[in-house]
DNA sequence: CAAGTTTTGTACCGACCTATCCATAATCAA
DNA sequence: TTGATTATGGATAGGTCGGTACAAAACTTG
């Protein structure tokens, strides 16, 4: 039909992401999506609408991918429940101590999180991908936390949907931990002391 | 001497606080900051060095006022620790879902919490007044679940150091749920389940 | 090859950004 | 009253912002 495109739009997506995700939304200019995904202001304006549609664009593939990795260990049926969220944590742990860190030492945190914190308040489009990733997390969370109440390895006998909101916030605040100097080992020590709530 | 200021300056960087606050720093412009100080250009570049001169007084005075509340009921000795601990939850909880809510219902979050996400890691003087924050609120909370763990009533066997880790991931997590929608009841639950760790 | 279509690079736009300059106003000390 | 000093308002500088216009390039189809 027509020239076709030079590069692939998801390696553009994945470069844009990490900018958006390092530096926040409002900190990262457009010349800096440029730079990082090496296009021409062009190529970017002509295959996403704008600043904004992109980052849209970056947090559903983010929001997307990450939840599917979680979620998948969530539903790994081969273990216990109270596996599955040790396998959780682990990759919370994991992800903020991996091999990207920042400078400081400081962990990258999530996506998510820091447009939370960013956009949500003034975003209505994030907000509600934001508040649809949420449930669904919450949903799934709560059905293995359910399970694992009505098995026996999980003793609280709070509702599973608050221990849901529980973890997931205790995630979050691992993630704010991490972005706040917090080393690996107190990672593990914060998820560690978030299981004893459940099943001690 | 000569002309004096006809403006209050810890007045000015109350409104500066709540700006940066609601919007960030980065979305904060400095006309944003005259209008909400209702001062000129010129007042606050005379008072204050720059935008970032500014931002640093106000998260100075933010964490200093802030955090002298928390340890103020922390240190309350007519409260048992675990007493002390819950009434922490309370202000928490009672802070997100005051009267000032964000459109969409949600909560304000803690100008800590925000810059930590959106300056820790590019900012290092913003970092280390964060970090010094953290040490001293992590040194209360530490000393307060030692003395509820001789005083029997913290069971967790956990280091008490791990444990004030722990409550302050808890407390952020409950923040970013807060701006992520999270509603009073739900808040409250975190805070309970948060203590069943420490407890139960 | 030629016509048609899309991508790409470059130059550019107006708006807004942080910060400064400077003239004027307001005050105090003498 | 006068001189010194600081505060204030308005204009503006210099740069960067997100976004666009346009022509050349690169491809497909006939």
């Amino acid at each position: 039909m027509a020239r076709p495109r030079t590069f692939d739009e998801d390696s553009a997506l994945d470069a844009a992401m990490r900018t958006f995700w390092e530096k926040g939304y409002e900190a990262t200019s457009t010349q800096d999506l440029c730079d990082a995904t090496g296009l021409g202001r062009s190529s970017i304006y002509n295959t996403f609408k704008s600043k904004h549609d992109l980052f849209e664009r970056v947090l559903a593939r983010y929001v997307d991918s990450m939840t599917a990795a979680q979620l998948a260990v969530l539903e790994d049926i081969r273990r216990t429940p109270v596996d599955r969220l040790r396998a959780l944590f682990a990759m919370v742990v994991d992800g903020e101590t991996g091999a990207e860190r920042r400078p400081g030492g400081r962990g990258l945190g999530c996506l998510t999180v820091n447009t939370t914190v960013e956009l949500a308040a003034r975003d209505p489009r994030a907000a509600e991908m934001l508040d649809r990733d949420t449930r669904r997390r919450l949903t799934v969370l709560r059905a293995v936390i359910g399970e694992g109440q009505r098995d026996g390895s999980i003793t609280s006998r709070r509702e599973a949907g608050a221990l849901a909101r529980f973890v997931n916030a205790a995630i979050a605040g691992m993630r704010i931990s991490s972005q706040g100097g917090a080393d690996r080992a107190a990672l593990q020590s914060v998820a560690d002391i978030t299981m004893d709530a459940l099943t001690a």
